[in-house]
DNA sequence: GTGGTGACGTACA
DNA sequence: CTGTACGCCACCA
């Protein structure tokens, strides 16, 4: 089998695995990263599958809202939201605060191809 | 092959 | 500000 047959899946796990502690990203920045700007869906889709993955912290990834849409998908109900409190982000109404703050843009911190 | 759905984003009324 | 609509494309039945 080819792993590049989820070439797509992987370069999301890889944008994921990088974002550093206390920081998050919006779906719309890592599939724009990827070149895939209109298909955020697509990353959410990825993140499914990362929710299998340790080292994808799909907890860190919210809407551009800094919104925790995919807390519907963790595990519990407030589990998503006390990972990132957990790493000194605010979060009130599964909405992240000072976003801006702890906003982590691919295209700032990681290499362009 | 077709149709429905979705962890989104943007546009428009 | 809220609600509605569309696009985008991978996955599932």
């Amino acid at each position: 089998m080819k792993s590049e047959n989820k070439n797509f899946f992987r370069k999301v796990y890889e944008v994921a695995e990088q974002i550093p502690y206390g920081r998050v990203t919006s779906y719309g920045a890592i599939a724009k990263y990827l070149g895939a700007a209109r298909s955020a869906r697509m990353v959410g889709w990825a993140m499914n599958g990362a929710g299998s993955m340790e080292s994808v912290p799909a907890h860190r990834v919210v809407n551009k809202a800094g919104l925790l849409t995919g807390k519907h998908h963790f595990d519990g109900t407030n589990l998503m939201q006390q990972l990132l409190e957990s790493e000194g982000i605010k979060v009130v109404e599964n909405q992240i605060q000072n976003l801006e703050k702890h906003f982590w843009d691919p295209f700032k911190e990681l290499p362009l191809k």
